[in-house]
DNA sequence: ACCCGTGTTCGCTG
DNA sequence: TCAGCGAACACGGG
């Protein structure tokens, strides 16, 4: 389930994985309709077969896949929702579960997008206009991409009567950041989550842009690799600071302990100790 | 059985 | 008019 850090991974493998490659095939399951709309998931796979992949970016949670169908591009635009992942898959090894959609490449690989809830989206994108589409427009400007800007964030943060981590969550301000980084940002800089987002002075708000990168920049360190090791899945460590960390003791001040409370329908993991 | 969930969208409300 | 809120989406895992 990703936030910027396995976006950006996700983007990373399928550069590396496809870069130049022929979709010789390209399969859409018929029953997972919802993530390929308004297209049928037959007409998707027929829009895509044929094209050659030329480029992938990451904006947000967003990944934007250009092709070349002949001479004209053409574009894809995949979001993992919660539970969204793209594998590769050699020739002969088996398929994941949950397989929603697959590109077979012309060197034999094949790429499943593996999405057992159906949060995710996959949506071609006529002439690769995505400059075109109002949920990129919407989006700030990316964390990693463009860095962040105090003066923006102050001003973006100042104009909501939202909580602080509610707001974090707001995509058009810091896209990227989700459930974890939000809580993770707020620890970092000291910033109890519960505060009005325009509660925070000029001076928070500069710690709180760094810290929403430390966290970030922490994560793609730990998790880049082939495979995303997701914190649910079963043996994988908490790699988080709080996050899902409710009753244990507080990393920085070791004697508080952490606590959950739920704003706006999300858990929120914090040191009422640490942050005031 | 029941609760929870790294996300987004839609419709209602004040 | 619009920010903010809660439900809905759908399925697996504890």
């Amino acid at each position: 389930m990703p936030e910027l850090p396995e976006v950006e991974i996700a983007a990373r493998n399928l550069r590396r994985w496809a870069s130049g490659r022929r979709l010789a095939d390209v399969e859409a399951e018929p029953s997972a309709r919802r993530i390929f709309r308004p297209l049928a998931p037959r007409a998707f796979a027929e829009a895509l077969r044929g094209s050659r992949i030329r480029e992938v970016r990451r904006r947000g949670k967003h990944l934007l896949v250009t092709l070349e169908a002949g001479r004209a591009p053409l574009g894809l635009l995949s979001h993992l929702g919660m539970t969204g992942k793209w594998l590769r898959r050699g020739v002969g090894e088996p398929p994941p579960s949950h397989s929603r959609a697959r590109l077979h490449l012309d060197d034999g690989v094949v790429l499943h997008y593996r999405d057992p809830r159906l949060f995710g989206r996959l949506r071609v994108v006529p002439g690769a206009r995505f400059d075109d589409l109002p949920e990129l427009a919407a989006l700030g400007p990316d964390p990693l991409e463009d860095g962040i800007d105090a003066k923006r964030l102050a001003a973006m943060l100042g104009s909501t009567r939202r909580p602080v981590k509610v707001a974090l969550l707001d995509q058009r301000i810091l896209p990227g950041v989700g459930n974890i980084h939000a809580s993770e940002a707020l620890f970092i800089a000291g910033i109890d989550p519960r505060r009005g987002a325009r509660s925070l002075s000029p001076a928070e708000v500069r710690r709180l842009g760094r810290a929403v990168l430390r966290s970030i920049r922490r994560t793609l360190r730990k998790e880049y690799g082939p495979e995303v090791a997701y914190v649910e899945e079963p043996g994988a460590e908490n790699p988080f600071r709080v996050y899902a960390r409710e009753g244990e003791r507080c990393p920085r001040c070791r004697a508080g302990r952490l606590r959950r409370v739920v704003q706006a329908q999300r858990s929120t993991f914090f040191c009422p100790r640490c942050q005031g």
